[in-house]
DNA sequence: AAAAGAGTTGACCGGTCAGTCAAGCCGTGC
DNA sequence: GCACGGCTTGACTGACCGGTCAACTCTTTT
């Protein structure tokens, strides 16, 4: 991949920031170019409209996180060690972005997603398709779980859809509550559901 | 209840429906009146802003659904029933909206409230209250099931609160990916996830 | 019939919105 | 030293934003 503008990078990480902070609808063109130090003329010459930077911001966010996912959701790894890790993952990240904007962000594909769903279709089907991408990691890790018998669920790519809204929803939910209490619960929650066998730590 | 000036409940249920349909963001006050016919000045006259207007709204669409959500919920009806029925209802609905505004529109108050969580206090506390009062259903009717054995979860409080993020999780999934198919899968996944030992109709 | 108050009207406000543009800057290739 | 193209600048546009207001009508009370 070829290396991109210092000044296009600026932009697509503060806009993602911004918008993942407050939302799509309430933070202008104007603040992002602001907070980044860029002038507006810059913007534009990157990208056509705000909603492409938020497609391409969304893009580099994933691009970004393939790493991190990609260790955690590593096949060395035991299964369910997987889902703890990636639980572990989730919890640190909100927490730190909560402290960071003083509110518990929830999961950005999801928020934005949803707020612009019906009126933005680009957005909508990045959004869609970022979701779908995860969901990925949890249907290997669960056919795993059951193919070594650590997990009484039994149609794996049933199970990833489920867990996917399961995580979704109280990602909504602490959000909503702006409480990261709900997420404390949310491994156990997990395991629970897909029944796992033993709670590997 | 004393009777309510028709102007007032025309802005309510049109601002609410616009908003449910796009976003909080999207949806300015001249949209509203206009779609209503009410002069923008008799907007401020009952609304001290728009975000007033949207908290007032969503008491007045909780209000109206309650009698539905006692039916469905009625001691009188089996718990494994109430599930079934609820999961028809939300079905129903949600067709209904998709087929009338051209795509899905999930939960209003996930998502709007997911929207505006960060960036307005009065909007987001009422979304959670609203979610929380919902929560109540889905304790009382767990508790009943566990009493009667027709489901193998224990504990209620800690089940509905599960429930509810699975529900919320499945309704912006299906707002996102703007398919209904999601909704299809709702009562046999909640009817796993809660363990029911027989499927009542 | 007068007075009062609730509801209505639409013009108006200052500010902000996404997006435009002509002019200029600057490193590279010739 | 000059021409070129990627990048930057910031003033500008016109539409639209949430919200205000003084004047008006209509209904109810006295």
């Amino acid at each position: 991949m070829k290396k991109m503008s210092e000044t296009k990078e600026k932009l697509l990480q503060v806009g993602f920031d911004l918008i993942w902070d407050s939302s799509y609808g309430s933070v202008s063109v104007d603040d992002i170019c602001k907070r980044a130090g860029i002038n507006k003329g810059s913007f534009y010459h990157f990208f056509p409209s705000k909603a492409d930077l938020v497609v391409e911001a969304y893009d580099a966010y994933w691009q970004q996180k393939r790493p991190d996912m990609d260790r955690i959701f590593s096949p060395q790894v035991p299964p369910l060690q997987r889902i703890h890790n990636l639980c572990q993952a989730i919890y640190a990240d909100q927490h730190e972005k909560a402290e960071k904007y003083g509110h518990v962000c929830g999961c950005p594909f999801a928020s934005v997603g949803s707020e612009v769903a019906t009126v933005d279709e680009k957005i909508r089907a990045k959004s869609e398709q970022l979701m779908s991408w995860k969901r990925k990691y949890f249907e290997s890790t669960i056919a795993d779980a059951i193919r070594e018998g650590s997990v009484t669920v039994k149609d794996p790519v049933v199970a990833a859809r489920t867990l996917e809204s399961l995580l979704l929803g109280m990602l909504v939910e602490a959000r909503v509550q702006n409480d990261l209490k709900v997420l404390e619960t949310m491994e156990s929650t997990i395991m629970d559901f897909i029944g796992a066998k033993t709670v590997g730590v």
